[in-house]
DNA sequence: CTGAAAGCGCTTACAG
DNA sequence: CTGAAAGCGCTTACAG
C-alpha cells in the first residue's frame, strides 16, 4: 500500500522497512543489494516503497558489516591561498570519481594528532595531507598512519624525506624560467621573497642556482635577492615593498622571480607606477598562475602548478594504495610545471 | 606487558584490546567511557595499551550503538570563490568548536539527490548549503531532509522561501552605499555586471532603487548599467568591457558600483589607463572586501560580507535546531554588512 | 570491581 | 523464492 502523501511515513532501518512491505529483513536486503531473485511482485513493491519513503541504509551499519568505508581523509593546512583551495577542489572530485568520499579537514598546529584519531576512528581507507606542516609533526602521523595500515600521501610538500609524495618539481620549474630569460639576454635576476625555511622554496632556489651556474654565470654576481618582514607573502604589498627596494639598488636586475603571482603582481604595478616599462625596462614571472595575472598589462607571466594533473596522479596512487599498500617505500613523483607567458617577460633592454 | 617496540601490535576492535590487556570487553568500554570505578592497575594497564597501540574505537559501531553521529552535511556550489571558500572555513571551524564535523561536498547540479542521499546514509545531523544552486532543486532537498527530520539552514541564498535561511543584508548593503555616495555629491551611478537571474543581485537591486527614490532622485535618470556577456563574472577583463562602455557614453556616471571586486578592479584600472584618476573624476564601490582590494591605487572600498558573524549565526542556528528542530518555519536571520572604505571613493567632481 | 548477554542496523550463508 | 540465525564492533543494564 502507498504511503498516504499527507504524512510519509519516516523509516530508519532495514526492519521498519520490512515490515513497512510485509517481507523480511533478508529479502529487503538482497533487493537493496541486487543479490538472489526476488518474485517480481515483491520486487516492485520494495521499489516503490523506497519511493515513497526515501529509505536509505544506515551506512555506518553497512561499514560495520564489511562493506569499506570508501572514505579518505584530506588534512589541510588552510583554505587561505587559492593554489591550495585548487588542489582540495579537484582531488575531491578524483576522489568522488573513483568512488571515494573526501573527508577535508584543517589541521590545527599542535592538535593534528586529535584530527589523525578522528580519521582513524572513522577507518579512513587513506590519509592525503596538502599544504605546509612542521616537518616533525607530519612525520609523527605518518609513523601513525604506517602502524596502522593506512596508506598516506603528501601533495607538494617535501620535509617528510619517508612520506609518499606527488609534488611539484619546482627546481625543474625555475631552472626553466632562468634558462628562457636567460635566452632573452637577461644576466641579472632580482629574487623576490624567494627566502625561507620552507623545502619548497628551497627546491626553487637550488634550481635557479643550478640553472644559473650551468649557463656559466656567477651565482653571486647574477642573482640578487630582497626579502622583508612581512605578516603575508600573498599581499600585494609586499611585493610593491621589494620592488622599492631594487629601485634602489643599481645596476638593477632586468628580470625579475617572485614568489608567488600577488608579490609579482605587486612589484608590477610599483615598478609602473615609478614610471618603468613593461617589458621593455624589465621582464616579471610569478608563480601559481591565478586569476590575479590578468589583472595587469601586460599580463603577468607565470608558472602553472598543474593541478589537474597533480590531482590525477594523487588519484591514481591513492586508489592503487587502497586496493594494496605500497611494499617499497617511500614513493616520489614529481610534476613537470607549465610556463604561462603572457607578456611580462621580453628581451633584455639596454 | 608493553608491546615489542619493532613489531607494533595492530589493534582493531574492543575485543581485540580487550584480549590485549588480558580484561573483558565491557571493562575496557567502561575504562574507555570513564564509566564506573576500575581498580587503578587495571585503568593503568589500559591507559599504557592504548599508548602502546593507538587503539580507536570504531566510530560506525559507536554510532550504531547510539552515539550521534556529530556529522554536519555542507553543500557547496564550488570551491571558485574566495567568498565561498571563506564561508566554508569558517562554518567548518564554528562546527569543529562545537564539536561537529563538516562533511563538505561540492554539488553537482542535477546530481544533488545522490549526495544528500549520500548524507543521510551517514545520518547526518543538519546539512547546509553555500552558495547559488537551482531553486527547484535546492527547494526538492529541503523537502526530503524535512521528511527525514534532518535540520537544514541555507547560508546566503534566498531563492527558496519555505528554507530556513543566514543570509547578508544585501539590500541594506547597496542602499547604504547609494547613501554614502549621495552625501558625497554622486547624483549619476553607473551599475556594473548587476544584472541576471540571481536573487542575490535582485536583492542588490532593490536596495539601489530604494536608497535612490527615498534620497529624491529619480531611478531612471539616475541609474545606468551595463552588462555583457562573459563567461566568468569575477574576471577583471569583465570590469575592463563594461569600463569601456561606460566611457563611450555621456554624461558619465561619477560613481560605479560593482558586482564584486574583480569587476571593480578591472573596470577602476581600465579608467586610470584611460587617463582618468581616482576619486577625482569617479569613484569605485567594490563587493566583497577581497585582498584584491589592496591591488590598486588608491585600494579600492568595498563591502565587507562579515563571514565570521554569519559562520557564527549558522553555528548556533544549526546547533539549537539539532538539539530540538524547530517548530517555526522558515526561519530568516540578516546579517548587517560593512562598508569599508580604502579611498576609492571621494567627492563628485565638476 | 568485573564479566556474560542483549541489541544497535545491517548482510550472508544456511535452511526450507 | 523467502525467512531465522549469526555476527560485524561497540555499550549498557544486569548479575555476580
Amino acid at each position: 500500500m502507498p504511503a498516504r502523501p499527507t504524512q510519509p511515513v519516516l523509516i530508519r532501518s532495514t526492519a521498519e522497512f520490512a515490515r513497512y512491505v510485509g517481507l523480511s529483513r533478508s529479502t529487503v536486503s538482497r533487493a537493496l543489494n541486487g543479490h538472489g531473485d526476488l518474485r517480481p511482485k515483491s520486487m516492485e513493491r520494495i521499489q516503490a516503497a523506497i519511493q515513497a519513503t526515501g529509505f536509505t541504509p544506515n551506512a555506518h551499519a553497512l561499514h560495520l558489516r564489511g562493506r569499506r568505508s570508501a572514505m579518505v581523509g584530506v588534512c589541510m593546512e588552510n583554505f587561505l591561498t587559492p593554489t591550495a583551495v585548487a588542489k582540495v577542489s579537484a582531488l575531491q572530485q578524483g576522489l568522488r570519481d573513483a568512488g571515494l568520499v573526501a573527508l577535508i579537514e584543517v589541521l590545527e598546529p599542535g592538535a593534528s594528532q586529535k584530527t589523525l584519531e578522528h580519521f582513524r576512528s572513522l577507518r579512513v581507507e587513506a590519509v592525503v595531507f596538502i599544504g605546509h606542516f612542521e616537518t616533525a609533526e607530519l612525520a609523527a602521523r605518518i609513523t601513525e598512519l604506517d602502524r596502522h595500515g593506512t596508506p598516506h600521501l603528501v601533495i607538494d610538500s617535501v620535509g617528510v624525506r619517508r612520506a609518499n609524495t606527488v609534488s611539484l618539481d619546482r627546481t625543474q620549474a625555475m631552472a626553466d624560467v632562468v634558462t628562457r630569460l636567460h635566452a632573452l639576454g637577461h644576466r641579472r635576476f632580482g629574487l623576490l621573497g624567494l627566502s625561507g625555511n620552507f623545502q619548497t622554496v628551497a627546491d626553487r632556489l637550488t634550481g635557479i642556482h643550478r640553472a644559473v651556474t650551468e649557463l656559466g654565470l656567477d651565482p653571486a654576481a647574477s642573482l640578487l635577492a630582497y626579502d622583508h618582514l612581512h605578516a603575508r607573502r600573498d599581499h600585494f604589498e609586499y611585493g610593491a615593498v621589494l620592488a622599492q627596494e631594487f629601485l634602489q639598488h643599481a645596476p638593477r636586475p632586468t628580470a625579475f622571480i617572485a614568489v608567488n603571482d600577488e608579490t609579482a603582481v605587486g612589484a608590477l604595478l610599483h615598478f609602473q607606477a615609478a614610471g618603468l616599462s613593461v617589458p621593455r625596462d624589465f621582464s616579471m614571472v610569478g608563480f601559481n598562475n591565478q586569476n590575479i595575472c590578468l589583472m595587469t598589462r601586460p599580463a603577468l607571466s607565470s608558472v602553472d602548478q598543474q593541478i589537474a594533473e597533480t590531482a590525477r596522479i594523487a588519484v591514481e596512487i591513492l586508489t592503487r594504495q587502497i586496493a594494496r599498500p605500497f611494499t617499497t617505500r617511500p614513493l616520489h613523483r614529481l610534476v613537470r610545471p607549465k610556463f604561462v607567458d603572457r607578456g611580462s617577460i621580453g628581451p633584455a633592454g639596454a
